[in-house]
DNA sequence: TAGATTGTTAATCGATTAACAATC
DNA sequence: TAGATTGTTAATCGATTAACAATC
């Protein structure tokens, strides 16, 4: 009966990129990082940010404002951006190669350990050091590896049956940038990437533009 | 002064997924499709469906629910996916490359006409039919091509340098792949996409469960 | 000290959901 | 006709923003 209380998503999404500002001030030098210049930086309420930041635990000291080292654990540990998690791509094709060679991702801990792809001439090859498998022993190599996370980048057709076999395999989280929406049992966390979501509002803001001007 | 109202974000941004549930359906031969049925597809509320389709201007019959292909028409018309839109990349690495390669993007109108690129040995190429020019000339380019739309997906210590470049050569809009929060004139519009939010998300769903299970 | 900043509690805003008459 | 579905108007919910005392 659970009821999953995904605890302030939109809040989570800000984080990182509050990290990267975060991580870029401390660099610089500074000990000690206010909420409002996080804010300023990024285009946001000084509240919305003190807000954000308080769920990761952490407290700040009034007038100076967060120490910067001590923030930046706390929101990876948030995140669990701390921890190595291996995980499995399923698909080699542009986007799948891509994001094996996506160096963000592996400094946020994520860890790709194999790829699955079926084109006989990608099975056994690396990409990005990452060593290619039949999708075909798919099931007993994951259960072997005891991986827990899988990137699902399928053409959509194909989407559903890798899922079937990802959920029977004993993965239970799902990082889908297909466009199906997958049918899996409760307990698997799915998270629906959708870059077309970017180019509709987009296309919407620059309409609206257009349509303001000639107003 | 013009108020931006990004008039119902999170409607427009479900826009594409009950774009291709509808495809899916009308593909099968359904005649009419009832927002029911598109809710029941990706587990969401029927009126919320309704509410959002209501907002590309289509009207349903009640009983039978939306003709199949005006509700198509009416939301890629809203979406601006019914016009090619020509665009430019700046960054031709993996992502970029991959962007390129991405069918989706073309058959929602968006059309790469010029890369950019640094590297000499990309220079001249074509990557995915798409010609890959000189960062040295995109000012001129860019001006020549009349394109005002651009994709950035450059490492992230030049994601600003880029922008400069691009605002000066007349781009209205950027589709932002950086981490970098561009700073832009108020007039040209940034859609960033990060997907590093999306690995936030799933790794603060992962540790909920795990802490629910132990409880 | 004076002023900037935190963190809490309350108010506002916008998005989601509910209720229901209209209707094919 | 009866029942499913639309579209409108109202209620609820959650996220953002405001207000302000505490404090380094």
């Amino acid at each position: 009966m659970t009821k999953k209380k995904i605890s302030a998503a939109p809040s989570v999404r800000r984080l990182p990129s509050y990290l990267h500002v975060i991580k870029q001030i401390e660099k610089e030098g500074s000990e000690y990082i206010s909420g409002t210049v996080i804010a300023g930086e990024l285009n946001l309420e000084p509240i919305q940010v003190r807000k954000d930041l308080a769920i990761t635990g952490i407290t700040g000291k009034p007038k100076k404002g967060y120490p910067a080292k001590a923030l930046i654990t706390s929101i990876e540990r948030f995140l669990g951006w701390d921890e190595v998690q291996e995980a499995v791509l399923v698909g080699v094709g542009n986007l799948g190669s891509a994001l094996m060679g996506y160096p963000e991702l592996r400094s946020h801990g994520l860890k790709v350990v194999a790829a699955f792809d079926v084109n006989p001439e990608k099975i056994g090859s690396f990409v990005h050091g990452v060593q290619v498998y039949p999708v075909d022993n798919m099931d007993s190599t994951i259960k072997s590896l005891a991986v827990k996370l899988a990137l699902l980048t399928v053409p959509n057709a194909e989407a559903q049956k890798s899922a079937d076999i990802l959920v029977r395999a004993g993965i239970t989280a799902v990082w889908n940038f297909t466009k199906v929406k997958l049918k899996v049992p409760d307990e698997v966390i799915v998270e629906k990437e959708d870059i077309s979501s970017g180019y509709a509002i987009l296309r919407v803001m620059q309409q609206a533009r257009k349509n303001e001007k000639s107003e």
